[in-house]
DNA sequence: GATGGCGGGTGACCTAGATCACATTTGCCT
DNA sequence: AGGCAAATGTGATCTAGGTCACCCGCCATC
């Protein structure tokens, strides 16, 4: 499917546009193309955008002092990613974006965004929306972390994400698990 | 300052209603009050309101098979909780709202809520708004659990929330940071 | 066909934090 | 005041997972 469709579609699910009202909203949306390992977001840059994902995987990730890499998201299509802290605060970015494969996506300016929020209310109810899931989700997360082992987050991510997992060298799914690539490797030779 | 007051100038910070409009909104939310102790939502009960702490305090909590808790989050005043997966699927409750000290909130019903954000447009906007703060600041407290041990957490939670501290009795503290209360306790006497 | 980097496996050892057990303090209830 | 329950401190032990060191195999590039 075209990018122009897969986001009108993914729209479609949760709210009603005309279709000049999509054309005009899609308008603002540029097409990139990222190849595997390019950066999208950078720590340290100034971050005004934000990533619709067409095809490909993009990875959200932060790197500590000791260079250790923290991977937040992993981003299939007709997901989004970026830096929202940064995009919110208007300041520079602390965590990074980059894709896993080659990826292709829609980018939207956080002004455009807001504007487009702030023209169609029905726009507005969508990323409302989006972020809504996207806060349950975290919260999920948070409390799988703290309530299970690494045994059992391993299990769940394949459930979850069984599609990333055959995409996605080992160690950055360790990094999404929060633990060493040496365990998780130990995790499936029990 | 009282209820009405306190909610009014928490959304004057995001978004501009008049007072007409502010006072339907506020005709859709109920006063109500709890005791310390007290349950304000039951996991396995349905769930279709959210609530705004007006005074004391509220904790969000899931309790796992091994009777454990885990605190997600302390509502202060100008806070909003409920169980939000619970809230927005229509579905029975997973996590537990109730009150660490006497407390007096402002409840609204999902519906209502939804109802608000179709008719006034800025309404709609200060949700997004809202819950996108919520998402950033739950992305940054799991990417602390992943990066940080328990001693930073720990003096991260005390910067962050030195009111929170005051109040709360520690074993919650711990709860809140996914530790044991011995633990805890020996991080303060070093 | 060497070279080098990346992904992945495995052994040996170490440590943060859990768990269990019991003592002490605090504060509330009558 | 006296009594009981919750909140806290602390020692002894255990363990999941981290860290370090080294291994191999793959495949891209010169």
């Amino acid at each position: 499917m075209d990018a122009k469709n897969l986001l009108k579609g993914h729209i479609a699910k949760v709210t009603q546009l005309t279709d000049a009202e999509f054309d005009h909203c899609f308008a603002q949306f540029k097409l990139r193309q990222f190849q595997k390992g390019q950066a999208v977001v950078t720590a340290g840059d100034m971050a005004d955008e934000e990533y619709f994902v067409v095809s490909g995987c993009l990875k959200t990730f932060f790197i500590n002092e000791d260079m250790k890499m923290f991977i937040l998201q992993f981003a299939m299509p007709t997901w989004w990613a970026s830096d929202y802290h940064a995009l919110y605060e208007r300041t520079r970015a602390t965590i990074n974006v980059d894709s896993v494969t080659d990826a292709v996506v829609l980018s939207i300016t956080n002004d455009d965004r807001e504007k487009l929020c702030r023209d169609f209310h029905n726009l507005e109810y969508f990323f409302r929306w989006r972020t809504n899931r996207g806060y349950v989700a975290s919260q999920k997360r948070l409390l799988s972390f703290m309530n299970n082992n690494v045994k059992f987050r391993y299990e769940e991510f394949l459930k979850l994400y069984p599609d990333v997992y055959n995409i996605v060298p080992k160690n950055l799914i360790a990094a999404y698990l929060g633990v060493s690539r040496e365990t998780l490797s130990r995790l499936y030779n029990t």
